[in-house]
DNA sequence: TTATATGCAATACTTACGGATACATATTTA
DNA sequence: TAAATATGTATCCGTAAGTATTGCATATAA
C-alpha cells in the first residue's frame, strides 16, 4: 500500500474550501469521502490531526459535519502537510547498519542529515501555497479540459 | 516494507569513493552487502542500473567485483537517484477519483503536477552534491564522533 | 580444472498501509 | 422523549510493494 494520506487530505481540503467559496457550511464525512473515492472511516482518521492543528471545525450530532476554520486564503498546504503527516520523513534510510567501516558507521546519520534537508524542502515548497491559490489552479486546470 | 533501495545505493558508493581514495580498484557485492547490512542479491540489483547509467564498472570472474567508472567528485547524489530510482515520483496521489465536482475532477492532475514539483526540487537538491562532498561530511560526521 | 566472482530468475517473507465493521457518543427534529 | 443521523474510535482483515533467500548459468584468474 501507498502512502496517500496527504493527497486524501489535501483534496479533503479543497473540498472544504470549495463549499466554503460557494456557501455551503458543512460536508459531512460521507460526503467527503465520496468526492476522493474512499471511505468515511478513512476520512475521519485523517480528520483528526487537521482538526488538532485547528485548522477543520466539527460539528456532531445530527446534520453535523466539517468545515474549514478559517479562510482558504489563510492555510498553506504546509501547514496541512504537517497535521497530516508530521514528523514522519519522506525518507527512511537503512537501520542498524554495523559499523565496518568510516562509511557504515557514519551514514546513518549522513543520510539522516540529507532526508532532513528534502522534508526542509518539501515544506517551503508547500508553505509558500495556500489552499485558495490551490483552488485556483483547480479551476483554471478545469477550464483546460476539453 | 519500506524502499530503502536509494539509501543503501548510496551507501554503496561511497563504500566504492572511500575504496578509491584508498587505493583499491575492486569491491566484490558481497563485501559491499556486509558493509550495508544486507545480502549480495540485493546489492546486485541495485548494481544493475548503475552500471546501466555508466556510474559503475564491474569486473566478472574470479577476483571480479566494482569500481566506480569516474572520480568521486564527478558523480552526483542526483545521477545515483535517477540510475536506482528512475521515474518512480517520490509521492503518489489517489487514483481513478470519481469525478463528481471541480475538485475530484482536477485534483488528480493537480496533485500530479504538485509532485512532479517536489521531485524537480529534491533532485536539485541531490543535484549539486557529488559523491566527495559527501564522503567528505561522512569524514567529519565521524570526527565528530566521541 | 578448481575456486570464486557476476548476472539473473523464481520464490518466500515482511510490513505498512487502506478498507471494513462495529459501536459509543452527541445533537437535531418530530 | 425517542428516533434519526452525525462524529469519534477501536479492532481486524486484505493487499501491494519491497526485501531476503535460494539456486544456477556464465565468466575468469590461479
Amino acid at each position: 500500500m501507498t502512502d496517500v494520506r496527504f493527497p486524501t487530505a489535501l483534496q479533503m481540503m479543497l473540498s472544504l474550501a470549495l463549499a466554503q467559496a460557494e456557501g455551503v457550511d458543512l460536508l459531512s464525512s460521507v460526503e467527503l469521502a465520496e468526492g476522493v473515492g474512499s471511505n468515511p472511516t478513512f476520512v475521519r482518521r485523517l480528520l483528526v490531526p487537521l482538526l488538532q492543528a485547528g485548522l477543520v471545525r466539527s460539528v456532531m450530532g445530527r446534520d453535523g459535519g466539517v468545515s474549514l476554520s478559517a479562510d482558504a486564503a489563510e492555510i498553506t498546504l504546509g501547514e496541512i502537510y504537517k497535521a497530516v503527516i508530521g514528523d514522519k520523513q519522506l525518507w527512511t534510510g537503512r537501520r542498524d547498519i554495523p559499523h565496518r567501516c568510516l562509511v557504515s558507521s557514519n551514514v546513518e546519520r549522513f543520510f539522516g542529515n540529507l532526508a532532513t534537508e528534502v522534508d526542509d524542502s518539501v515544506l517551503r515548497l508547500l508553505s509558500v501555497r495556500t489552499l485558495a491559490d490551490a483552488l485556483l489552479e483547480i479551476r483554471s486546470l478545469d477550464a483546460e479540459r476539453v
